[in-house]
RNA sequence: CGCGGGGUGGAGCAGUUGGUAGCUCGUCGGGCUCAUAACCCGAAGGUCGGUGGUUCAAGUCCGCCCCCCGCAA
């Protein structure tokens, strides 16, 4: 069949390459989100998604909008049997929903009804979630509303980032999309309308959420710190008023009266900071200006200090 | 030309008003120990990012270049 592809991040690109790989389709065009001006200096950046289809050959659109009455021409005149949407970062009309002879459908990195939205991975792990998954549903007008076609879990560990979620969820989405396309195609495909009344929201991640909150308790802080690891990452202020970036840590069995932020111990390998309840040991972190480092080598350039206090500004 | 911070032995840092380059760790050798990421003794290892310049003298002052990073979008 004919299929459009539509995605954006790094994590589109493991359905794309799946079914650029698989090759029992054809992929006759790939929209990802136009070029933005990123980084230092605000040079323009391509998505992950037009890089690899660029590299493949596939035909790139990138509309400020797909909804235009333009582009649902452009669309049309692709004539897809098929369109697979992976974290597009747009919505679809209802015009462009009801065009594919198979519909639309949606690769999204989380257990629906839970977690709908912009960031479920994230979510997955701040919220300390034991197990997410993939799940990939049939679109509808809402966001990640539509009932769902097929199911992929994977366990969470009690040190697991963010990152390796991403990475392990892509590649399960993958090739579980290329398996409900089969069905699909076959026609044996089964949708399971979604019961609204469990769902939750992964609503867009907000820079000042990146600021550690010592006060809460060492689990939402080592969540936190690993649901940000390797994308945004968590950061917190040092005595000297300059930021730290905090990439890695571990829970602890030990206790701490001292005021939440304080560093209460300083081993050679890290060093261990009270919160709310409960103290989280720092084990990676990254100065202001410098390079992400083992917690063992910022202690030796003399880093931290037992007593000092982080996140006080 | 978005704003800013850095490049000093393998790593992370210090280096004051320019005048023999220090610290913590690692590495190597030796010792102690049931043992060790612990402790003790000793050793190796640096043209101070590159390039011009100022000076009797530059890691330290000035110009240009290269590389790295934080913030903002």
């Amino acid at each position: 069949m004919r299929i459009v592809f539509m995605g954006t991040p790094d994590f589109a690109v493991g359905s794309l390459a799946a079914l650029s790989q698989w090759g029992k389709h054809e992929i006759v065009g790939v929209v990802t989100q136009p070029d933005r001006p990123k980084g230092r200096g605000n040079k323009m950046l391509m998505t992950p998604v037009k890089e690899y289809a660029l590299s493949k050959g596939y035909e790139v659109y990138q509309p400020q909008k797909v909804k235009t009455p333009e582009f649902v021409q452009i669309l049309r005149d692709m004539q897809p049997d098929l369109i697979v949407v992976a974290a597009f970062g747009q919505f679809l009309s209802q015009e462009i929903l009801s065009m594919p002879k198979y519909g639309c459908i949606n690769v999204h990195a989380s257990l629906l009804p839970k977690y709908r939205g912009a960031a479920p991975i994230q979510y997955a792990i701040i919220k300390g979630e034991k197990e997410s998954g993939v799940t990939i549903m049939q679109m509808d007008i809402g966001m990640d509303t539509g009932a769902m076609l097929d199911k992929v879990f994977v366990p969470i560990g009690e040190n697991t980032t963010m990152g390796e979620l991403h990475d392990e969820l892509k590649t399960k989405g993958a090739e579980l999309l290329l398996t409900v396309i089969d069905k699909i195609e076959a026609g044996t495909a089964v949708a399971e309308p979604q019961n609204n009344e469990e769902a939750t929201y992964a609503t867009l991640l907000d820079r000042s959420m990146e600021r550690i909150d010592w006060s809460k308790s060492a689990h939402e802080v080592h969540n936190l710190i690993r649901g940000f690891n390797p994308a945004p990452s968590t950061f917190t202020s040092l005595p000297n008023g300059k930021n730290l970036k905090i990439w890695c840590s571990r829970l602890t069995d030990k206790t701490s009266e001292a005021t939440p932020g304080t560093v209460v111990e300083v081993s050679k390998r890290s060093f261990f900071v009270a919160c709310g309840s409960g103290v989280v040991e720092i084990t990676e972190v990254q100065p202001e200006s410098k390079k992400r480092m083992p917690a063992q080598v910022f202690i030796n350039g003399r880093g931290v200090q037992v007593g000092d206090v982080l996140g006080l500004q």
